[in-house]
DNA sequence: CCGCTGGTTTCAGTCTGGCTGTAACTTGCG
DNA sequence: CGCAAGTTACAGCCAGACTGAAACCAGCGG
């Protein structure tokens, strides 16, 4: 799981902590079988609900029948409802369940632990220059 | 690409910069038809040559199998080559070849790039303790 | 009203990168 | 000498993305 060391720099050190904590966060998410995208989707749509499956798809990145697949996996856990018919061309209206709501503060009651776990291994006056300093190079 | 935020937190912030940075460097690399596990291995390989399939693998946290495939890849660039005969039960020894470092330093060119961008986003100031936090979470 | 163009959902197939299972072989040790 | 452990090798599988194509809806110009 580690790498090719030496340098140690920024770039490298972000690429292997991002695929180690997906791969951690992921195991626990299994537990109530879901997945990393799931979330996304399932926080996307309780920010503003009743968007389509492609935009949807649009915010996260991926295509249409991707955004499908994890959609059709959340409305078989009763995480999300559609309150159109289905049917080709009409644009679906979704909306996160009761039990979907449930699902999503477990899940980043999931995320929220690993996080503690991370912010644990840094000194306590670093915390909040790692943060912004991660944030600012999100927003780019 | 981007996602549920609200939050922000550093653990969300990791893994979707993880991936976002892992899909800019493997989409450079695809220039000369490596990708980020292809240089993972030619590094740890220069580091110390005549190791194994097997060996090779367990560093890098994949199956054996997994690894053999990156390997053939990398044969068939004439990055590394093998100092004993193919077979079955006898264990390889592997070296990098002339065209292999070539390659290699030209790969980490490719992450230097895309480090000196991320880092361009950074506070001066907040650089070393970016880097030094990284670390810390890293080791462990 | 007609037709057309753009957007959407859906189905199907494909590709990639890892995995497991199994086989063949070597090596070292009791 | 035989056997267990380790290694390479081959095959097949699976998850998660993708592209391609089909069916359909909505709105607009003529």
């Amino acid at each position: 799981m580690t790498a090719p060391p030496g340098d140690l720099s920024a770039t490298f050190l972000l690429m292997t902590l991002g695929k180690r904590l997906r791969a951690r966060v992921d195991e626990a998410l299994r537990e109530r079988r879901m997945s990393l995208r799931h979330l996304s989707a399932l926080a996307h749509l309780t920010r503003d609900p009743g968007v389509s499956y492609s935009e949807l798809a649009r915010r996260a990145g991926v295509t249409a029948q991707s955004m499908q697949a994890t959609l059709r996996h959340l409305e078989d856990l009763g995480a999300v409802e559609r309150l159109s018919e289905p049917g080709r061309g009409r644009t679906a209206r979704l909306r996160v369940t009761a039990a979907g709501v449930e699902l999503s503060t477990w899940a980043r009651g999931v995320v929220s632990a690993v996080d503690a776990e991370v912010l644990a291994q840094v000194a306590e006056a670093d915390r909040p220059v790692l943060v912004r300093a991660l944030r600012s190079v999100f927003l780019s």
